[in-house]
DNA sequence: ATTGACCCTCACGTTGCGTGAGGCCCCATG
DNA sequence: CATGGGGCCTCACGCAACGTGAGGGTCAAT
């Protein structure tokens, strides 16, 4: 009889909100509602979880960080694959990206009506809460129920193998050469040529062909040109965004 | 006296709440928080909203999209300058666009434990939840309001500054081109070199030098290193983030 | 044996609206 | 001229997702 070991993990109340970040009173409720019952309850009447109620709550989280409401989070758990639900959020959460980077967008815009550019129309002031570009819950749902379920899960899928197999090493490298450049950033220090140097070869790496200064300075201005790249920059550090390239393009001479 | 015929722009109850995607009974109820008040209400009784009221309404629905309480909602719009505040407001995007990045690395993970991978820690499951990587709020309003508040503004302007003048109309260009693709993609048909072409000649504008062929094919390799363009361009349409770099490489021979 | 940190179960309060109920206004049409 | 059919008004109750005590057991350590 191949019979293992079970570690056994079991957290109470406390532990569980401790580590996910909600309140005591959260679990509470989700047990009252049935939507996250305890793995088992102790003689003393306490609530202990166990590790697979650990992931539930994970995926539970998930779908209420989009804003679906309870009811509806635990009827999906109740059915269908665990892989295949995370697949579909995985893909919500990319829409939800787009949304955001038109919310600043928009936001850019009323800021130059502010300073004085001519003012937009009332369906401009808008357009980013507007439902289709939120987060859209119905759509959500026949797109995931409906016919077109396989086609989502398709694209999920072939979404999911667009990222290079082996990719993983070289994109914890690009966060540390990012994380040196930060902190000379931060430091107030000038651009630190070896740090921009690891940078261009790591560049030069994932083009599989050498970049020349002259090219990484052009990178630069790709940079600047893309909000999604200014977003990423400005959440690492303030001011950051603007910061890099300038270096890049210094070093090019 | 310089006079100048004033443009009456009234909006009914039911006009704004179309065209800014908020119920009529919500806007009852921030007239009854004193949160948006009529402009003037008519004899009838009808409330009337004009110019101003509807850049509060967007600003408003700015914070609400953040999560703030309408309370505090109130208490911001009550004092200091829209353009600040706005600017802080486009900080706090920035940042929630990395968190949101967090939290899709993170669903990959999990993704990756269901597929048979080795657990993770109960820390790392819960990370993108973690109040620190939320919009935090209490973080926020210190930010705003404390000592740090010059810094961030400044930190803000020089963001904004670091789009380059006249960028705006390359981005308009930019958009076109990746619409144009994106039909291409969606209709099925082969990678139209006239529409790579010009994405192409975009970017070497961008760059302010030629971009060949081998270059643009480089560049899909990037497209493919970094987590937000595949985002960006998922957001487009599902599976094209696969399906450009891989026109482009194709384009290059 | 007592303290302090957890745990339990009610149970009412709060926010941000949804959802009628009941009734007035307006104008386009038979 | 009446008669809809929208759109507007004011209450007023309901609901989700918890927050926040109140009142009271449990557990490990001092």
């Amino acid at each position: 009889m191949n019979r293992v070991m079970k570690r056994i993990e079991e957290y109470t109340v406390g532990a569980l909100a401790r580590a996910s970040g909600v309140s005591v009173r959260t679990l509470h409720h989700y047990d009252a509602l049935g939507l996250l019952v305890p793995a088992r309850v102790g003689e003393n009447g306490y609530r202990l979880y166990g590790r697979a109620e650990a992931l539930r709550l994970q995926e539970i989280l998930f779908y209420r960080s989009a804003g679906l409401p309870l009811a509806e989070i635990g009827a999906l758990l109740a059915g269908g694959d665990p892989v295949q639900r995370l697949e579909a959020h995985r893909d919500r959460l990319a829409r939800a990206l787009g949304a955001q980077a038109k919310m600043l967008a928009t936001l850019d815009r009323t800021l130059q009506e502010l300073k004085g550019a001519d003012p937009m129309t009332l369906e401009t002031l808008y357009t980013p809460f507007d439902p289709e570009t939120q987060a859209d819950h119905e759509a959500w749902l026949v797109e995931t129920y409906g016919e077109d379920m396989a086609r989502a899960i398709a694209a999920s899928k072939a979404h999911l193998a667009s990222v290079p197999v082996g990719m993983e090493g070289r994109m914890e490298a690009l966060r540390e050469i990012e994380a040196a450049l930060v902190a000379a950033y931060e430091n107030g220090a000038a651009p630190e040529t070896a740090e921009l140097g690891a940078h261009r070869a790591w560049v030069a790496e994932m083009w599989g062909r050498p970049c020349p200064p002259e090219a990484h300075a052009g990178l630069a201005e790709m940079y600047l040109a893309h909000p999604d790249f200014i977003a990423r920059f400005e959440a690492l550090s303030p001011g950051f965004s603007q910061w890099l390239p300038a270096a890049m393009k210094a070093a090019a001479g």
